[in-house]
DNA sequence: GTGAAAGCGCTAACAC
DNA sequence: GTGTTAGCGCTTTCAC
């Protein structure tokens, strides 16, 4: 356990064959969990190695494998949807022999950067989240390894997988008709990613339900949300729902409402979209439209396996055993051409913010 | 820009040297940005690199270089507060030779694992946000790496900065004295980290101030605030004021108080301790205890560096040179007998929750 | 200013 | 089952 008292090196793969008295394949073969190993040796082998202290050096392993199996995910530390994401997708690797490696996009740091570094780790395949770059771009600092992009729907030439806004803001405009609201406001965020998708969703539903849809400006924030509120308050009469682009809006309402003395849901229905953390809160109990990041996370791991198999089968295995030196030509390996786009549906989560209209 | 349309492998330095007619040496001085070469080369270097869409393999570099400038950082997905430092850190290796490599802890990956990886990485320190394990362990898995731990205060084996808590909530009674309370409370939460620290730091301050502290428990969460705030109502008399053990807890307070009819700060004056995104918001408005996000950061990214400078001094270098293989024995490289222990101090943040009391 | 060559720690044929 | 060996792509003396 601890290591020796002696200056300078790190134990390597060697010392571990010294010290359990075999040869470095062997001990390569039982830290690889490989098969060609007695019972016993794999015994010595790995007590020799917990007893110096070897770690397998994960650049050599790298490095020296033909391809990696590592999967490269590309965040953002501002997004906490990001964060729910890295666990489902952590969660999605365990116990697989794929491998997440992190980078970050920060303020101070941009996506270019942050993909760059995932290709100079070669990893098997990327997954960038909530992607702000442009296809082309994307395709290019990816140079030739396969890209993903997760929560951001994009267009027909990448691997995409997103959330169903459309049905997702449908949802939302059922429950509240189901409720017998007859007049719903769609408080949108113009600009915002998914607008459009949201807009068209609520249109469609309003319209399929008979209901009258309005649709107006409600932003991104609890502060645009509590002017929204206000505007609302000032009207001759209340609309009997509203459904905020996000909870964050949706918040700032409930808080102007709240001062106000405005009853939610006796006056007014309130839904959120997103589900966030304080949406769930007892003191909070807001009704939203919920994202699935278990399969948002899962589906864009499994495509992006899917994707390192692909380089294995299209690879040039067969041929590149004997080729001489040099024979072959530079490039990088060709991706499979057709692409595949996901919408995962959303839920609805009915907490207390809805119920029925004053009216009924 | 695009790569040639042929099949295969990754352009190595040696596909550059090639395009460019120079030899590999001659490359690797160029994309290092290393002396030796003339402008007119380093030109066509660059040229031929970006032509045949040239990506510096990070896995190999790595495992040359004798010793790693990269910074391992152990974070947790589910820590807002992780994130920011996230970015401080990026931001404060900009334009160093430094680069930070993530590993992240979620609820299905231990920070053991999380550090391990690191270490299998080789990077040249390790800074752990937060870390949940004794620093008995922590030294064991980082097996020799130096590590920093941030974020929490430990003994005198380890390096590590934190916020100073004890000065933080002195802070805190000191503006509510100041403001002419005489009763404060300070709503603890039992067996957090920092609990000791703010408990003392508390009757501390008070007794110097000549307050009445009391020590109730208020728990992390927005609920058990609240149900501090019901049990405050349920009194006699309201304190004046009162100090939560974090912004969330405040939140469940400040909650509570709204819907009763209780006014902030006329009736009761809130302080919160985080200053978290939520309590800047226009319509909460929080005084809070400020930590000094940027200041940690810094301080554990400099605490590292200084750690793998230490590495070079100390290092094996001068003995290395001529010596037969074999003859170096395994270990670690010994880490400096010092340890450096950082409180950074918070500071106040007045906002609308704190005024007068009623009395005055 | 430039090139040849050794080797970082590991894996994967291939021989025995 | 086990050992030998040839590199993965890069950096870095050391000659020229």
């Amino acid at each position: 356990m601890t290591p020796p008292p002696s200056p300078g090196r790190r134990p390597t793969m060697r010392d571990v064959a010294q010290e359990a008295g075999v040869s470095t394949a062997l001990v390569s073969i039982v830290v690889r969990g490989a098969v060609g190993a007695s019972e016993a040796t794999r015994g010595r082998v790995l007590d020799a190695a917990q007893r110096i202290g070897y770690v397998r050096d994960e650049r050599a392993r790298l490095l020296r494998a033909r391809r990696s199996m590592d999967i490269g995910v590309c965040f953002e530390t501002q997004q906490p949807f990001h964060h729910k994401l890295l666990d489902v997708m952590y969660a999605a690797v365990v116990s697989t022999e794929h491998s997440i490696v992190l980078s970050a996009v920060t303020p101070s740091r941009g996506e270019g950067a942050a993909l760059h570094d995932l290709v100079a780790y070669r990893c098997g395949a990327i997954i960038s989240l909530g992607s702000r770059l442009p296809s082309q771009e994307l395709s290019e600092v990816a140079s030739g390894i396969p890209l993903v992009v997760a929560n951001r729907s994009m267009g027909q030439e990448l691997d995409w997988v997103s959330s169903d806004d459309e049905q997702g803001i449908a949802l939302a405009v059922e429950h509240l008709v189901e409720l017998g609201h007859r007049d719903v406001v769609f408080a949108t965020s113009a600009g915002a990613a998914g607008a459009d998708e949201r807009n068209e969703g609520f249109t469609a539903a309003a319209e399929k339900s008979g209901a009258i849809g309005e649709i107006v400006e409600g932003g991104s924030t609890e502060v645009s949300g509590a002017e929204l509120a206000v505007a609302l308050l000032e009207r001759d009469e209340l609309p009997s729902g509203v459904i905020a682009f996000n909870d964050r809006s949706a918040l700032g309402m409930l808080d102007v409402f709240v001062r106000r003395g405005v009853r939610v849901p006796h006056d007014i229905s309130v839904v959120g979209y997103d589900d966030s953390e304080i949406a769930g809160r007892s003191y909070v109990q807001l009704t939203t439209i919920a994202q699935d990041t278990q399969a948002m996370g899962q589906a864009a791991v499994e495509l992006a396996v899917s994707r390192i198999v692909d380089e294995f089968e299209g690879g040039v295995r067969p041929r590149e055993v004997g080729l001489a030196p040099g024979a072959s030509e530079t490039s990088f390996p060709r991706r499979s051409p057709e692409v595949s786009s996901l919408r995962i549906p959303t839920t609805l989560v009915v907490r207390m913010t809805t119920g029925p209209p004053r009216s009924v």
